[in-house]
RNA sequence: GGGCGAAUGGCGGAAUUGGUAGACGCGCUGGUCUUAGGAACCAGUAUUGAAAGAUGUGAAGGUUCGAGUCCUUUUUCGCCUACCA
């Protein structure tokens, strides 16, 4: 008897699918529509297990909705614009483009292998001009619409690589590169007016019921909505200040206040750009502000003024201003009033500058209260607060103290988001350029549109510092309408690219606009979304704008929510090994022997430390290449154990012995078939 | 600091609404077979006990005829997020 020979089914069938065009769909109104997407991955160099099981969910998915009937779009692209490219090519002395091409390349032909059900006829790549063209059509739509616009704001900046980090880029303060110690600097960027949205983009997240309810719960928590008061300060001074506004969610406590707080970056820092000691601390405090997470136990540090503010609801309390390293410029107001008696952070602060601590809200209304080194945040009743006192908190007190506040002028009722507007620019050369250019005086004009793609220049070898298309003088500058321009040098965020590809699957090869009106109209939103964990908050948050942004005073399109359904998979881990030095091991260095692990090569007698499974990462070595489990075991193997070992949307771990059983399980069902087959003909 | 989730054999994990806990797979134990293979097949495998039985879902309480599942408290782990006023 014959055993499965997988190799040749396989090929086989792929051979089969891809002549006969299988999987390939078109509108067909007749039939009900399903649009399986995963999300599409950035072609590093070779599928890793990730993709393995991504698109595994997805197959099976897609498949199964085929064989009941629908009409379904299960399409596959690359979202090729990126970092590592850029990396790469300066690393090996190539270029950007034939380095992401040829990872294509490797990559298509790996999915392929898998034998999923794509349809091929849909590939798209963000990096082609082709595509890259509608979305600078896209701008300038939001353009046209408001929706984009120009601001100062600050970047890490790398002195020495004179280029502009990522916050990734940045380890321990320092540039990743070249260790330098990255400062903050100032540029003009641009900006997508995605707070504009921050209700809708809230509310929105109620209709999506197919979501899992902890990705919608980030978003909310991202986007951060919160309601209390903005209060108006009296300031006593030499100076030619009148007041300070502050953004509070607490004003009941205000008779708690001791100390009023600014961030350095508030306009007000401008009386004290002279003084020599406000310029150090100013530097102590950005230097702190890009150091990991350790920043929120970091110290409190402030900077006395010598302004006073006047409580706003007793003229006769008066305290001390200062800037202090923990407030942000870009939440609220860039200035808080501080009540250490009810807020930690503000307790560590009065604390360290011997403020006073005055508690104004009590646990219960007849017993005695009193501060000590935990500030108290719980529900009770006012107190210390004159005409607030009895008061129930937080109830009655805050409202109430509001409306006090609103009738005497002293305050405004005010909905704050934490949701910040979206920074598009950035200093890089492989993505996609802003259809922008500046006249002599540096006013910016839309490229028109006529003139799209703007394609990016080919540049053979990237320069090891600045931004690559700085320093492209033929590209930079041109002539329109007898005038000369300078273009816009910076690039399109790669998010940008991933918030609509969406949209160009249903009609890949619209060369008008982005996509076709009607094909749109019957294959979105996307029903079944997969992908991982990790874009839970951005991805997912910007694709939901762009639609928004899209749709904005847009009579044809109308689409709020891209994904109506969700799934975020788990992912793929694997024990980690090291040797005595403490240097990774991978898998292949190891053999196995009675549970005991050993190295194969060099010493074979010496043991392995085996440390905890993590998810398969390159940095740990703990990664399993699928090609050549592909190559052993065949595809169907593969697939069966990283859909069967554990459920899809918890962590897989890998293991050998289990990849092993699904290799028999599918000799077994072959063998099955194989007999029932046999017996049928001998009949 | 905040949020979300998880905890069940030696291991990965089942148990869809509260109703026989441990499906399926791995590993392990014993056996059969010899085309010695990356085998295949048969039987067993929560703990304890010779057995009958007893005990068992991180811990402690509670609701219920009945709890892995619901409630309260707590511990540990994972993920996300972070000076958010």
């Amino acid at each position: 008897m014959d055993r499965y020979n997988f190799k040749s089914v396989e090929e086989k069938w792929q051979k089969f699918w891809e002549q006969k065009k299988t999987f390939s769909t078109s509108v067909d109104k007749k039939k009900p529509k399903f649009y399986c997407l995963e999300m599409f991955p950035y072609p590093s160099g070779k599928i890793h297990m990730g993709h393995v099981r991504n698109y595994t969910i997805g197959d099976v998915l897609a498949r199964f909705k085929a064989l009941q009937g629908y009409n379904v779009l299960h399409p596959m692209g690359w979202d090729s614009f990126g970092m590592p490219a850029e990396n790469a090519a300066r690393q090996n002395n190539l270029d950007p483009k034939s380095w992401t091409e040829s990872n294509i390349k490797t990559m298509r032909s790996q999915l392929k292998k898998l034998g999923l059900s794509i349809d091929w006829d849909k590939e798209i790549s963000t990096c082609s001009p082709e595509y890259y063209k509608h979305q600078q059509d896209f701008f300038l739509d939001l353009y046209d619409k408001g929706l984009v616009y120009r601001k100062e704001n600050y970047v890490n900046w790398d002195p020495i690589d004179q280029t502009v980090l990522a916050n990734e880029q940045v380890v321990d303060g320092k540039g990743w590169r070249s260790g330098a110690l990255v400062e903050r600097k100032k540029l003009n960027q641009w900006f997508f007016n995605i707070s504009k949205f921050s209700e809708e983009l809230l509310q929105g997240l109620d209709s999506l019921d197919n979501w899992p309810n902890k990705v919608k719960v980030m978003q909310k928590n991202w986007i951060g909505k919160s309601f209390g008061c903005e209060v108006e300060f009296k300031v006593e001074s030499s100076k030619p200040i009148e007041s300070i506004k502050c953004y509070t969610t607490r004003p009941d406590t205000l008779f708690g206040f001791s100390f009023l707080a600014l961030s350095v970056d508030h306009p007000l820092a401008k009386y004290y750009e002279e003084d020599k000691k406000f310029q150090e601390f100013k530097k102590e405090c950005s230097k702190a502000g890009t150091t990991e997470e350790s920043i929120a136990s970091a110290e409190k540090l402030g900077f006395k003024t010598d302004l006073i503010a006047i409580n706003p609801l007793d003229k006769n309390m008066k305290v001390p201003i200062y800037f202090a390293n923990f407030v942000l410029m870009d939440y609220g107001l860039g200035a808080v009033f501080g009540c250490p008696a009810h807020d930690q952070r503000d307790l560590d602060f009065a604390k360290k500058y011997n403020l006073k601590v005055t508690a104004v809200v009590k646990p219960e209304m007849d017993k005695e209260f009193k501060i000590d080194n935990e500030a108290y945040t719980g529900e009770g009743y006012l107190y210390n607060s004159k005409f607030l006192n009895g008061l129930k908190v937080p109830s009655e007190s805050i409202i109430k103290t509001i409306e006090f506040l609103e009738k005497n002028s002293l305050g405004e009722k005010k909905t704050n988001y934490r949701l910040k507007d979206w920074g598009i620019s950035r200093q890089r050369y492989w993505g996609c350029p802003i259809p922008i250019a500046y006249d002599e005086n540096d006013l910016p004009i839309k490229i028109p549109r006529d003139m799209l793609p703007v394609k990016l220049p080919e540049i053979k070898k990237l320069s090891s510092t600045g931004n690559p298309l700085d320093a492209e003088e033929n590209w930079k500058y041109f002539m329109l309408g007898g005038k000369k321009y300078r273009r816009e040098t910076d690039t399109l965020d790669t998010f940008v690219d991933s918030s609509w590809y969406f949209l160009r699957f249903c009609s890949p090869q619209n060369t008008d606009r982005g996509f076709n009106q009607e094909e749109a109209n019957y294959w979105m939103p996307v029903d079944q979304y997969i992908g991982g964990v990790e874009h839970a908050i951005l991805h997912l948050l910007y694709s939901r704008f762009f639609m928004r942004a899209l749709s904005y005073k847009n009579d044809n399109f109308k689409l709020e929510e891209p994904f109506s359904g969700l799934f975020t998979q788990g992912m793929v881990c694997h024990e980690t090994y090291k040797d005595h030095n403490n240097v990774w091991l991978s898998p292949e260095e190891v053999s196995s022997d009675d549970g005991k692990k050993f190295f194969k090569k060099d010493s074979p007698s010496e043991k392995v430390i085996v440390g905890p499974t993590e998810s398969m990462s390159k940095s740990k070595k703990n990664t399993i290449d699928p090609e050549s489990i592909i190559k052993n075991y065949g595809a169907d193997s593969v697939r069966l154990f990283i859909l069967s070992d554990s459920p899809p949307e918890k962590d897989v771990q890998w293991s050998d012995q289990g990849m092993i059983a699904s290799f028999k399980f599918v000799q077994k069902l072959w063998t099955l078939n194989y007999k029932i087959l046999d017996k049928i003909k001998n009949n």
